[in-house]
DNA sequence: CGAGATTCATGTGAAGTATACCTTTAGGCTTAA
DNA sequence: AAGCCTAAAGGTATACTTCACATGAATCTCGTA
């Protein structure tokens, strides 16, 4: 493991710690929110093009006109959802227009048709039942909330939403006559995502489109300097850091929320250790665990059955590389998962699901991002699906640890 | 030898089932006049 | 008689199962050179 590895240690073990911050009266923060990647500075760098063209369309509410519904594209982290946010809260402080943000992937939340109407209204201060109801008398709650008010509804992450058949509910928010003052603005990173859209929903939703372009190298510097001027103290980080780590951020797609991540993760852990100077060791302690905290996180947070399958297939794939040289990155079998997956249910006294719900679990893992999976056909030895894990080796370690402990 | 048929193992769509939870309704019990 | 509680009836969303059909290239088959 040697010295980084005790270092990595160190590190993982903190947590938040109530104590830590007062016990040690210097800090390398002045104000920590300002680094959280949910926060909304007063002025935007470098998104001053797509603002303005989002404030123009919406402009048309404010002498009672319905603007345009709106579709923004962009990759992640070019600010898609900040520009959003900021131009609503500016228009919120004009005015007194209602409005509404949804993201639409948080799980068991609003990622169906049912669940998002609820938490729709629950936002608008209409407590509904998780289940139960019928879909309609949601909708007919809405809209009587609804009538005869102009109200913006943002919704991030649009395409979480078509997985789930949750196309229902933009086909029937665009098409209702009722829902006249309902302006629809739909974020996602899925360029492909139009070509899924039932072509009436398509055109309606996306009468004005904005594009988000990635942050270059100097546009992330100066968006992550002015974070380091509000949120750290002057002489914990030098700038060559700071250009370093813009650096690294525009390589990786202008991603302008991890990069603000890493800054304060790379801070917690100075501060962490006691020292009083952020340094390139810190970044990449900082990047590791950032890496090591998104994969535990999704692990942690999947039902028992699908962490039953990633542990099968973690072993399984272990099984296979102790047997060849690892030199091809082992993949793995549907039918093999499944087998061992049932081996795995009957020592744990879970009833094993079918293999046709495995396979949709398999899918579920490949859209979050663990495993990646391909479909192959064998000729005279059928069609299956490759499963390649997507988690790296350091990291791989950990989650075995962690399931090893459940299904062991 | 090569074109077309076969075959395997699983992908994938559609429809059905179990479960947990919701509202409505109607009967029965209590209470207060 | 009015008010309240409870249980049954009738209904829904979601996670999962069952059924049935679709896939696609390695292999097999068989006619032909």
């Amino acid at each position: 493991m040697g010295v980084w590895g005790v270092l990595m240690e160190k590190v993982l073990k903190f947590r938040e710690n109530i104590f830590s911050n007062y016990k040690n009266a210097s800090s390398v923060f002045i104000d920590k929110k300002v680094l959280s990647s949910n926060y909304i500075p007063n002025r935007l760098l470098h998104r001053d093009q797509e603002i303005t063209q989002l404030r123009d369309i919406l402009l048309p509410i404010l002498k009672g006109y319905k603007p345009s519904n709106i579709f923004i594209y962009g990759n992640v982290g070019t600010g898609k959802t900040i520009s959003t946010k900021f131009v609503l809260n500016q228009l919120g402080e004009a005015s007194n227009i209602k409005t509404i943000y949804m993201n639409c992937k948080l799980k068991k939340v609003s990622d169906t048709e049912y669940r998002l109407l609820a938490q729709i209204l629950k936002e608008l201060g209409v407590w509904v039942p998780e289940t139960g109801l019928p879909t309609s008398v949601l909708y007919k709650k809405f809209f009587e909330v609804v009538e005869g008010q102009n109200i913006i509804l943002v919704l991030d992450e649009i395409d979480a939403l078509f997985n789930h058949s949750g196309n229902e509910f933009l086909y029937n928010i665009s098409r209702t006559e009722t829902a006249n003052g309902i302006i629809l603005i739909g974020i996602t990173n899925d360029i492909t995502f139009k070509n899924h859209l039932d072509s009436r929903v398509c055109s309606s939703l996306s009468e004005e489109e904005i594009i988000f372009k990635p942050y270059d190298a100097r546009q992330l510097y100066d968006i992550l300097n002015e974070r380091v001027q509000l949120g750290l103290n002057p002489s914990s980080i030098a700038p060559e850091i700071v250009a370093k780590c813009a650096a690294a951020a525009a390589q990786e797609h202008g991603d302008a929320r991890k990069a603000i991540d890493l800054l304060r993760i790379a801070a917690e852990i100075t501060d962490r250790l006691c020292l009083d100077k952020i340094t390139e060791q810190h970044f990449e302690l900082a990047h590791e665990k950032m890496n090591i905290d998104r994969v535990a996180e999704a692990v942690k947070s999947q039902p028992k059955h699908t962490q039953a399958l990633l542990y099968s297939i973690i072993k399984l794939r272990a099984k296979i590389n102790t047997g060849s040289q690892n030199w091809v990155d082992s993949r793995v079998l549907t039918g093999e998962v499944y087998e061992y997956y049932k081996g795995v249910c009957a020592k744990n006294t879970l009833k094993s699901l079918t293999q046709r719900r495995v396979s949709d679990l398999i899918t579920e893992l490949n859209s979050i991002g663990i495993v990646s999976t391909s479909v192959v056909s064998n000729g005279r030895y059928g069609r299956s699906r490759e499963i390649v894990l997507l988690i790296e080796n350091n990291i791989l370690e950990r989650t075995e640890k962690f399931l090893n402990e459940i299904f062991g």
